[in-house]
DNA sequence: AATGAATGAGTTTTCATTCAT
DNA sequence: GATGAATGAAAACTCATTCAT
């Protein structure tokens, strides 16, 4: 059963997100989760089929939103640089933002809930930023790597910042952000 | 009397691997370990007071034999660019050779299980890259950032580009593992 | 919903003085409680937080319920033996017909189970006994000895008196019940 | 099997007895058993069949010393009144200085673990002060009541006072172990 | 005889899901 | 639709007893 109140599917996720973060997927009961969203356990099951269906869906949402937020207001007719610094800074303030959602994507990734149908939308995800590193390899402004292992650097070096960040081991400032693009440009940079 | 095997904690932590690899610390019951490692349930309570000390257990013993291995055969009056990429491969190798134990290491660490003791001792890991580090910047090698920065774009990016490996999107190979190196090369060198 | 049946925490009680009635405390599990009051097992968590916990409010219950039926119908403007007579009469009948309650209560009160709350608790069943001696001290009629002394003359005879009617080895009859009265009366009258 | 070190066995009664003191019967484990006994758990049942037996055997052991002790150097060649509080005083030294003893030996009866054997040799216990109290109606010096009504009159205020004097409710001395005596003498006597 | 590790049946407790109101 | 009490299967944990040394 759905609909309804399409409001209270909003307030059950952010009830999951805020949740998982505190304890991981793990940690989840369906008891806690109605807590959290201050209605009922049978509530829950009203809007979602059951505990897997709800996180998968939750993940869907968040991935959806994630991508729209993500790849916002990029102008390609900008100098490339310009461009990737913009989708850089735009994935760092999002992670930041969105610390909770994006650390329940990464979770649930690694999950047993996960669908494989939902696995391989994951993938989606990258496309824009394929897109910016195969414009740069064909303005040979980048390195001409896979397009997999550019993104990785970009990517992986992203997380771990905002992880030091969010949990207090490396704050971030102006000076800083400005040296951690410098690493990534420098590490893709022909 | 029956002499308490040593080994057996070896055992037990053995199998809990193999279980995680195959369901997550989530799939991870007494009984199925128990089973796993071939004894009794109650057998597990005789070397772990619950389950949340076994996998806190766990957890120090993994983390201890990840940092012994990851620094192994580093020898510290090689060149600088050598000494790099040896601690990059040996990152890389092990991290693929024993990806399930990294991938519980991590989960874990974001989990409602651990205790602060643990946490805090996880940052240890980080000391000799830490170290590896300072001496580039020393030798002006490498750039003049802060230690997290520098880290967060090497380790980042092989936590990335082995996930890739291990789950099928991206195969390593030799070529594309210098690639690798090079990008973490550029990304550091000043 | 179905609504909570306060109702329902009676019938646990009852089904559990009724299991230890058969088996003792040390026979009562919480299948077999939830079996006997025909609930689930985990419904027994929904109306207590654990075993130790209904045993607690299950004895607190008991006691409560003793002392209002232990006292009774207790004029305090008829003479003084009357109102003695009538406060032994009801605790016999009381222990008689509450047997296994009074039993529990014992048995409980020396058990690692309870709290040292409900212990402080158990002495307040003393009180309405003490009233009634100090008024026979102070009207001269019984011994002007400790309340405690003349307290543990009435009601360890009451028990032992009882115990042997329950199982059997003297069974109490109207005569008996004279004989025994005058035998407190004796012990206790100046 | 039996046997070998006899003082053994007597160490595991003392541990139990002291254990149960503690928790009760039912908070009695083997293990911890063996322990306070500083022996190994399968040492136990080198010298008693299972746990059952344990506690019977613990429980006849008891009885026997307490029914030795109990009465020992009474001389009935000695005015009555001088015999009975002779045996009055006895009970109460015993049962202060072996209150452990004497508290075990009433939670089993009333277990699940006594077997019917046992539970019948308890009422030899009562013989000696039976026959004192047959001795006394025949000199017409007390009641001419059921044996069974004094003697819970006597022997029930004395587990009541013992019970206050050793949980600390009611210190006993020598003026208040006197008029303890006379309550008694007053509830027997004629 | 003595040990204490090992066993596994049995116990307590949790939790996804259902259901009466 | 909403509620939360009720369910019962499954999980964590205990403990009397056995067994290899």
């Amino acid at each position: 059963m759905r609909t309804k109140d399409e409001n209270k599917t909003r307030l059950i996720f952010e009830a999951a997100v805020r949740l998982i973060k505190q304890t991981g997927v793990g940690g989840l009961t369906m008891a806690r989760l109605a807590k959290e969203a201050d209605i009922a356990t049978g509530t829950l099951y009203i809007y979602f089929k059951n505990k897997e269906e709800l996180l998968n869906e939750l993940y869907q949402t968040l991935r959806k939103e994630t991508m729209d937020r993500f790849f916002l207001q990029v102008d390609p007719s900008e100098p490339y640089k310009i461009c990737l610094k913009k989708v850089w800074m735009n994935y760092l303030k999002h992670r930041i933002e969105y610390y909770e959602e994006s650390f329940f994507l990464e979770q649930f990734y690694h999950s047993a809930f996960i669908t494989p149908e939902q696995k391989a939308l994951a993938e989606d995800m990258k496309k824009p930023v394929y897109d910016l590193i195969e414009r740069g390899k064909k303005e040979q402004i980048i390195k001409n790597y896979d397009k997999e292992i550019l993104f990785s650097s970009m990517l992986g070096f992203l997380r771990e910042l905002v992880a030091d960040h969010i949990e207090g081991r490396y704050i971030l400032n102006e000076e800083r952000i400005e040296q951690g693009f410098q690493v990534t440009w420098d590490s893709l940079k022909t």
